[in-house]
DNA sequence: TGCCTTCGTGCAAATTATTTTCTTTGATCG
DNA sequence: CGATCAAAGAAAATAATTTGCACGAAGGCA
């Protein structure tokens, strides 16, 4: 439990000394992480034991205790109390961003589901073929990283972001096969489409998706994704790499589940971009 | 500048003393983290003294200051001194993947050049046509994933990552057009090509890729990007992720640039989306 | 209205933590 | 074999933090 997250809910019960102690933390984190009690205090004009009790109520053992527990959380509560730090200077764009996505990789970790995870990587490895769906750029991008983690492992896989051609797809599948769909939204009509169709076809279906959504409804498996998506509509979705690092701790499992056959075809793979390459060996897994 | 990084330059010069200390910091982060002064010195078998001597020497102002400091940058530094967690189990690996995600982006962040990304975001914004290019997987994901975002904002692009194709389109460039090449190693000798002859037509280039490597020295402009890779061929390089990042950070700023146009393309894009879908507005940018 | 309780707060004292200063120790070098 | 210097501890000084206590304001209840 990180302090931002106590702060938010006690916020409401705090006393007028005590919320002035907590503005300060919020708009001026930089003094607040840096100062002694007293600077603390004297700053927001209060006595320094009102600032031991302030923290004592957020949970904390003692100032320096509490000092320490910002300092960590800071890196990634900091943004989701603010606002828009409203500048576009490249630097604070670039700050901005990568905040962003270290919170959503934060978020992610935090909600991960490891049962979901297990079972889906248990199919994958098992699957005589796996299909990977997804569409509307975002998603089919997902796809594709599937496939090309995948195969790689030495599993027969094929990616696809037609909608058409996803049901027929699934309409080849069979039981020993899989099919993974990715949707950001949840609300993928197509999808749920093919998924359906393959539940009919007692072909097994993982969604990577949010929970309680349509697409997840009608996935044999779900692994659940659910962050916040922020609101600037110039702004990328940090989404994208949470979703991106969840692809990646599945394709590692299944990669250790599969072992013998990866090792193999890692090699191969890595003997022809060697030789095709210009001999330099550090060229492993594709530019 | 974080402590961790100050600490492994320094290393060698340590008294017997502070590599006590400096072993208890890198062994038992969490002890560290909480200790006061008396509490480490005792358990590093020092005096107090020596513990502010050694946090001077790291450069902090204080004792506390290196508490501070040391908070904030554990979250990221941590894994990076370490050896790998050599565990397959579903949480480990994922805490691996993550903690090394967040580490890329952090290393991204601190070797940002501002400079050159101003540079190319000059060139994107201005130019009539974009070609973004990029092969081998991750490459072509950055390729793909950059007309993903771009023609959002109304600009006029399109990806390739087929090699003849690359040649092909760079031979019918313009001078007032832009070509972006993407290349995680440096060393795609076809992308090198394309680039030699869109200098020969004078068509400005653009490389994301390793400072001092063929691909950047063929590029006009070149963005770095410089991360350690990983060593574990089974975990798909999480520089993927600082990629993709660097994407964002530049497509933000291209937004900003050309904003007029931006704002009414996605307007056009969300209203496409919502009246093809399910009526629900939180679907702005694709699945 | 007036009394009582409760809560929030600051003051001052006590405690604890940290830093400074001074001193010792042990190693290196002429 | 001293002279010198760096390293490290002891003790003192200082600074920071916490505790105990008392005061005052707000709100409830007779």
């Amino acid at each position: 439990m990180d302090i931002f997250a106590t702060l938010q809910e006690e916020k409401g019960r705090l006393s007028q000394s005590e919320n002035r102690i907590a503005d300060i933390l919020l708009n001026d984190f930089e003094f607040a992480v840096n100062a002694s009690i007293i600077e603390l205090a004297g700053k927001a004009d209060v006595s320094p034991p009102t600032v031991t009790r302030f923290c004592r109520r957020l949970g904390c053992d003692s100032f320096s205790d509490f000092k320490v527990q910002l300092a960590r959380t800071a890196y990634i509560g900091m943004r989701y109390l603010k606002p828009e730090p409203k500048s576009r200077e490249t630097g604070d764009v670039a700050q901005d961003i990568i905040t962003k996505a270290q919170n959503a990789l934060f978020l992610l970790h935090r909600s991960l589901d490891l049962a979901s995870i297990e079972q889906a990587v248990e199919r994958i490895a098992a699957a005589e073929m796996i299909y990977a769906f997804g569409s509307g750029g975002n998603s089919s991008m997902i796809a594709s990283e599937l496939q090309n983690r995948l195969f790689r492992y030495g599993l027969r896989v094929t990616a696809s972001s037609d909608h058409s051609m996803q049901l027929m797809m699934a309409a080849a599948a069979r039981p020993t096969d899989v099919l993974i769909g990715s949707s950001f939204s949840g609300r993928n009509a197509e999808l749920v489409r093919a998924f359906t169709l393959a539940r009919e076809l007692k072909v097994p279906t993982i969604a990577l998706t949010q929970s309680n959504s349509p697409v997840a409804a009608a996935a044999t498996i779900t692994v659940p994704v659910d962050l916040p998506e922020g609101n600037n509509i110039y702004r990328p979705t940090s989404t994208r790499i949470a979703y991106l690092a969840l692809l990646d701790i599945l394709s590692s499992l299944v990669a250790y589940r599969v072992q013998p056959q990866a090792t193999v075809t890692l090699r191969r793979i890595k003997q022809q971009l060697v030789t095709h390459r210009d001999g330099d060996d550090r060229q492993l897994l594709g530019d």
